[in-house]
DNA sequence: TTGTAAGCGTTATCAA
DNA sequence: TTGATAACGCTTACAA
């Protein structure tokens, strides 16, 4: 039954003691040039992996980041991800993942979990989680950087969020610009501050063109059971000329169940996406859709929680995102 | 400055021994039930989160996975990764994520990684990693899982592969049963044994039929720099009548470029994706596939990791997961 | 330039 | 039912 090597081995081996050895893995010191090469070869003989474990222990470091998201399939999250992830790895952290489906009680144990493992940061996108949990974990001395959610007076905590109002307004604009007065919403869940936001910047922008607001064509879609295709039928029969989907994935549901009921896009009825993940530039037509920097926000998420863990002053505490309006082909003017 | 709160200071509060609290920590143990009572109402109050590295230290298990793929923004993976987080989740395991973007050297590097972090296992994906290296992980007493990778004469390792030799032959001779002769094929990178496997089943269709092959048709894609849209270029200024895609996402590439140069999918041409990921359901027209059972595949994946961290054995040395295919709307019969 | 001793926070083992 | 002691593998601080 063979161990694992460790750095007594290596020390043995190697004929001199272990602190001389973690002198040559930390290049912490001085170790004579001979010693060195030696301790080095042995290392590699040996093939002895230094335990993260024993290290984090004394050092109070774990170069680990939790990461904690509702969906990884969801491509506006895997964009981000991919984005957080590229930029840690240059600084030797790794990414702690934790899904949590957007269940409230998975998400409180997430963050315990993320605790017990003593990660450096933790990343939090979680619109539901309550305040009394999500402050608990603020008043942690650990770094914590918020996707998507707000919290006020805390000057400990990072937000990084998409300007939904703007979002909202300038696509329902936009519309209202190619001359659809009937314009059908579909938001996410009503718990969303996202959704909230959207709403708001919509109804502004049928007021700013003095259209009158008719509820009825505001429609609220579960992530769980969406619901796209009765929810495009509804908004159909309701005369809508134009749809503001929730994202870029419900639009392109929306654009098909469209198709089936014998309706062109954009010819018969516009439709308008959010997010701008890849995929919108794939479906048919091309979307127009609220663009949104995914990759560099995972960047600038990365960069500000690894700033906090050296201890370094963020002057940021929030960026807001602004989506812009990219123009494809799913929309058109009425005539 | 407030330390972390340790062991230490539950047992100290509680006026018992350390072991005592950790014995009620894990269940282990006769404790009275009022001093249980008491400790846990002050854990509870001190708001204690045990530390997993000094746990690990001496239980020699971390409770932690490692998973290795290219990328998390291929819906492929994503999906994949989603089966295996799921099931896992249940056995209070947690995913460390290795992005390597398909790079030797960091996927080496992500491996010695894993194994300072002393992971009870890890899951690998890496058409490319030599052999040598590839090998040397297997030979460590570290349980392993293989995705879309083989390896001879290794009985401690589970493979799960997708037979791309039979998913190649079924979409070809599902085109060829359509009367189309003229089949291009876009196939991954040529060292991918995927490429070559999709390729013999392709050309063995051909061969099936007596279509004599036409070398021209066969091209190579490059993960980093696609070039989707010269590739199809290049197939339809050699006449094919269909297109075999290396994946969903590049069917979809494929489609849109075919209609930017006039094309109708699939009237003028067909073409035909593989993996049958969600988005194959939402471009227009909707793709006829060879459909992979990709959740489940994660669920295979953590399921065999897991028995084989428990010690128990398993007779399954090999999943191989058979593509199917899924008629849609991008494919006709040619006349 | 190198070595010794102490300690990080937990569990295992044995004794009481 | 509880406690004392050692151990896990490493780094830090100090001494040689």
């Amino acid at each position: 039954m063979d161990r694992k090597i460790t750095i007594n081995d290596v020390a043995e081996k190697a004929g001199v003691s272990r602190q001389t050895i973690s002198r040559v893995l930390n290049n912490k010191g001085d170790v004579n040039e001979t010693t060195r090469k030696r301790v080095l070869r042995i290392i590699e003989e040996l093939d002895f992996q230094p335990s993260m474990q024993a290290r984090s222990m004394v050092t109070r470091k774990t170069n680990t980041i939790a990461l904690l998201i509702p969906d990884i399939t969801n491509p506006f999250f895997s964009e981000i991800v991919r984005g957080i992830d590229r930029t840690v790895r240059a600084t030797n952290i790794n990414v702690l993942l934790f899904s949590t489906d957007e269940e409230v009680s998975r998400e409180v144990s997430c963050i315990q979990l993320a605790q017990n493992y003593n990660v450096d940061g933790i990343i939090l996108c979680s619109p539901r989680l309550d305040e009394i949990n999500l402050r608990k974990l603020i008043s942690s001395k650990l770094p914590v950087v918020l996707l998507n959610r707000e919290i006020a007076e805390m000057n400990k905590v990072y937000s990084i969020i998409v300007d939904a109002q703007t979002g909202g307004y300038t696509a329902a604009k936009y519309l209202l610009d190619l001359g659809h007065r009937s314009i059908g919403i579909l938001v996410g869940p009503a718990y969303a501050d996202s959704s909230v936001k959207r709403l708001i910047g919509y109804k502004k922008a049928l007021s700013d063109y003095a259209v009158p607001l008719d509820e009825s064509l505001i429609l609220h879609i579960d992530h769980q059971h969406d619901k796209i295709h009765e929810n495009t039928q509804l908004l159909v029969k309701r005369n809508a000329t134009a749809i503001l989907a929730y994202n870029d994935m419900t639009a392109a549901k929306i654009i098909q169940s469209c198709t089936e009921m014998g309706l062109e896009v954009p010819k018969d009825i516009s439709v308008i996406g959010f997010d701008g993940i890849p995929i919108s530039r794939l479906v048919n037509p091309r979307l127009t859709t609220m663009d949104l920097p995914l990759y560099e926000m995972g960047e600038m998420i990365a960069n500000t929680l690894m700033k906090m863990i050296n201890g370094e002053e963020t002057h940021t505490k929030l960026t807001v995102v602004l989506p812009l309006l990219k123009v494809g082909q799913s929309t058109r003017a009425i005539t």
